[in-house]
DNA sequence: CTTTTTGCACTGACTAGTCAGTTTAAACTG
DNA sequence: CAGTTTAAACTGACTAGTCAGTGCAAAAAG
């Protein structure tokens, strides 16, 4: 893989993301994506194969993002602030990444799509490292052992994931780490005994 | 508007919805919409006038649904109440028209949509309901005074939003009331003082 | 009561255009 | 020179939207 190629599969990528996050994957066509990308259509079927191929392996590349930076921040955190870390993570990835993750929450929810279960893969792997947060401190005693952890990290994520479009999307010149306070504040009251 | 007329708009709409919901609108065609409903094509034409019209019209007709449920939920509620009740209405419509929530989404953060406007609308809408009733709690000073109920309401919308597509998704035979009580309960820590 | 007319609702074949994907030969890059 | 990109033409499938014509029930005329 030569430096050249990896540099218009990059191109490729943002174009791509970008266009899908505006219009949808249905809508968006292949001309469209070589034209942003400053490249020649073949140049789309060379690197990739095709549209749902590139699709594909932006989802891929995605999910090994949001996943790893959401475990890594639970992993560097001391002792009880792992919530709140992995919360600023997930507000940092979906601010650094925002037409990402609007393509994702267009395509999370559309139950026929080819690949609805690489996006549901995404979602629980993202979810699953906050419950795994919530199941360790339920076990330190300070969340209530009756909270459903399993609904409650599934309403977190949400929670985030929502918030963090509006923030991008209606007020995106406050600074994050005042949203990131907002919402360690709400969720601090959601788990806590 | 006949009761023929009014049959066959009902049918276009369903069906529209379900495409759309699992497909997207870009990748739904209207002959897709037309076989679905068991109509002929032109049939969509003589009813709405092209494709982009239908999809307004079922925007309009959710906006109308989903906001107006929640208001109600809150006016009807008793004293103290309130915030239950509106999450509760939130919760009720996605279970009772869940394509229409898949839909909502899919479309709700795709930037360069002709209705982009409609779809802000409708969540602002519904945002409002949640930060009506929060600030007077914040004035019977059951909320803490500090809280921007801006974020805090986005914030439980956006919970309940992926908690209730969780739901029907991944565990349908759920009762309703159960996962209610899970979001009163997340609910209730995010803001109560 | 029968026949004719009216107009709403619907039909489906048709047009003009777009799309994903292919092929080619030539050009550029390291 | 091998790997990569370009530009342009082409195919066949599919798409939004159109329109002349059909079915039908109720009203009007005979």
């Amino acid at each position: 893989m030569s430096a050249r190629r990896e540099d218009t599969r990059r191109r490729l990528f943002h174009a791509a993301v970008s266009l899908i996050a505006e219009q949808g994957f249905g809508a968006t066509s292949v001309d469209q994506i070589a034209e942003r990308a400053g490249v020649a259509k073949g140049t789309v079927y060379y690197n990739f194969g095709g549209k749902t191929e590139l699709f594909t392996a932006l989802l891929a590349w995605g999910i090994s993002r949001l996943a790893e930076e959401m475990r890594a921040a639970a992993e560097a955190a001391p002792s009880g602030t792992a919530l709140t870390e992995v919360l600023r993570a997930e507000l940092a990835f979906i601010g650094e990444h925002e037409a990402f993750a609007r393509l994702l929450v267009s395509e999370a929810w559309q139950t026929n799509q080819a690949w609805y279960a690489t996006v549901q893969q995404i979602r629980n792997e993202a979810i699953s490292v906050i419950g795994a947060v919530l199941d360790t401190a339920a076990r330190r005693g300070s969340v209530p052992a009756t909270l459903d952890t399993g609904v409650a990290s599934s309403a977190l994520f949400g929670m985030v994931l929502t918030v963090a479009l509006d923030w991008r999307t209606l007020q995106p010149e406050r600074p994050m780490e005042e949203i990131h306070a907002i919402l360690v504040q709400l969720a601090q009251g959601m788990v806590s005994r």
